[in-house]
DNA sequence: GTTTATGCAAATTCTTTGCAATACT
DNA sequence: AGTATTGCAAAGAATTTGCATAAAC
């Protein structure tokens, strides 16, 4: 894919901030995860990004979790999901919010407002993430 | 394989009272995750169990998640890793505690005496589970 | 003898890599 | 031209299922 079909200045910006080459695949993988609502998977961008192949989708999620643009969240669908990194310009712990997985329609929520409560780790263990997610019934399937 | 090749009273009883026929394997896979100091995969019990087939594992983990002896841990190392559930006679959300995955050893640490925060999810929400596991570097890897 | 559990093999799903072709600078 | 990126195909890894055999009751 060419590059020039695409023009996105603002998120040219924000990879190149953190080093990473704003190529046309990519700035279409970082779209798309910007303009979801909830965190997505491969399939799941594979599927939205028509044209685009899974490996080239999986080799941009890759370089993006190296570079703290995104994070990944295991829901224990299977599947990593990922989305943006929520505070603008930085993607440290202090910016990760919960996640709630419906084991009924397998959609994972995002619940910003909610941080990750600290932790205060034994002597000697070095923090670098965290995954927490709530697993249960979301409203829509609880009231079946 | 023969369940009176094996003697395991008080598990029996345990497993029992959850409705779970307690056959020779499932006997088996019990007493590998009582004894270990780490939650184990599939892969691990096969292992440790050289003789029983991964199917057979993997489908007593899935009857004893059913009934509440074990609960899942996604640690984010691929594969799901299971351990007793904590409080003695009981498996619910209070009993759960932290995880931490070292991403250099790939070794998944429990901590016990560190209980899963409250969570007050939005109206409509149900919690069935929870997933908190901690990502970093272990005293012995961080050393180095 | 009927039902349930187990082992083996294979299907499925998700992830990851090798390599040739394409696009960028 | 030379380097980096992409697509395709296929390899790996973990999970899950079908089916014939073996054990339990």
């Amino acid at each position: 894919m060419k590059k020039h079909d695409l023009h996105s200045e603002n998120i040219e910006e924000r990879m190149c901030s953190r080093g990473v080459k704003p190529t046309a695949v990519r700035l279409l993988v970082f779209a798309a995860l910007q303009k979801a609502a909830r965190p997505m998977s491969v399939a799941d961008l594979e599927e939205y990004l028509q044209t685009v192949d899974k490996s080239t989708i999986f080799r941009a999620l890759t370089l993006f979790l190296e570079h703290h643009l995104i994070h990944g969240i295991e829901d224990g669908s299977g599947a990593v999901k990922y989305e943006l990194c929520h505070g603008e310009w930085d993607c440290s712990v202090r910016d990760m919010h919960l996640h709630f997985f419906c084991e009924c329609c397998h959609r994972t929520f995002c619940f910003k407002d909610m941080p990750i409560p600290e932790v205060n780790l034994p002597e000697g263990f070095v923090m670098n993430g965290v995954n927490f997610v709530i697993k249960g019934l979301c409203p829509e399937c609880a009231v079946k």
